[in-house]
DNA sequence: TAGCACATGTAAGGGGTTACATGATTGC
DNA sequence: GCAATCATGTAACCCCTTACATGTGCTA
């Protein structure tokens, strides 16, 4: 059910059409949610068939039409409704730990440059993370004294930031085992 | 797919019936991967036709009857082949961090509550960590040296650590915003 | 002329959650 | 007598991923 509360929070911030929803989706909702275009265009018809949406239909020039949508009084009463629900806490998921473990019935030393990429794409996400922080919130150009949205948003993306570089250093852990294990402990 | 591989490396380690397993799913390998015992069961079913599991009905006095799984050749065999292909880096979903930016749209400190308690389950989630840590890797009971399997299995662990130590800091980042979002913005 | 950005969808299949269902033994 | 632990499953439903499908206009 979170994708839908997703894209409230989203269509809240600033209406807009499916496709741009799931740029955003690449974007800044990326810090905490994914979602591919497919998805996104589903759960609009869905929300709007319930009253949650309204849609505009808007036409362009030299681009196909677009349907903005926008949350209506009933979709900010079930955000709100939802809001005050307690959830459960989370649990990760990681597919690469599975494999870190795995590594023991297989080659360890295989699995370096495994772990070497995905090391890469976090240091890569954290760089675009960096950037959109100097940008929005603590470059010369961010607005200020900030609202609470965006005190609430740049709370979020801390939350990012501190997710890519705790799994970067972790990963260098990783790839300081898998190093020692090779050299160390020859398997039979 | 990774529920599959989960539970092959699980097997590896020791096999097991369904209930141990999920058993296990709730304690360490809970660390990267999470399955309650309805879909284990399901995707046991399907492994044992699939003939990458070999099971065994042991009877037991007072007890109902299990059914023990252990990987077959052929198990083996698909483990190391998902071991050797590439996979996407996942990026991260936390359903907190979309009521954390929904919180914009209703009153901020109205999450305070909600947030001390996602803090005290990733505190207590952190206390069981570390005494697994000490019991099994660190403390004077463990055994010394560890095998390639003990090295990785507690790479991982510190990974579990490091991921609920970070999300602990930021939520008390969050909770720090929220106070001052009480104190000094106070809504329309 | 090829590729990218814009724009919206359908269909199939597998993954995951929640609710329902049963039954024995052990400990309080 | 009641709750917890051990033990295994089915059914319904929604979520998510992957592949397929279409069409315009701009730019290199």
């Amino acid at each position: 059910m979170a994708l839908e509360h997703a894209i409230l929070v989203s269509l809240l911030e600033k209406p807009g059409s499916g496709y741009e929803l799931a740029r955003r989706f690449e974007r800044s909702i990326g810090y905490f949610w994914t979602a591919t275009h497919q998805q996104i265009y589903r759960v609009l018809g869905r929300m709007e068939g319930a009253g949650l949406l309204h849609v505009r239909e808007v036409p362009q020039r030299g681009r196909p039409d677009k349907k903005e949508y926008a949350v209506a009084a009933r979709g900010r009463a079930a955000l709100t409704a939802w809001l005050h629900e307690p959830i459960e806490p989370e649990s990760v998921r990681h597919e690469l730990a599975v494999k870190i473990r795995g590594a023991a019935f297989d080659d360890p030393a295989a699995l370096i440059s495994e772990v070497e990429r995905h090391r890469k794409a976090h240091d890569d996400r954290l760089g675009r993370y960096l950037t959109g922080e100097l940008r929005d919130f603590t470059g010369p150009e961010a607005p200020r004294p900030l609202d609470a949205g965006g005190e609430l948003q740049h709370a979020v993306l801390r939350g990012g930031i501190a997710y890519e570089r705790m799994t970067i250093a972790w990963l260098d852990d990783v790839l300081d085992t898998l190093h020692r294990l090779r050299t160390a402990t020859p398997r039979t």
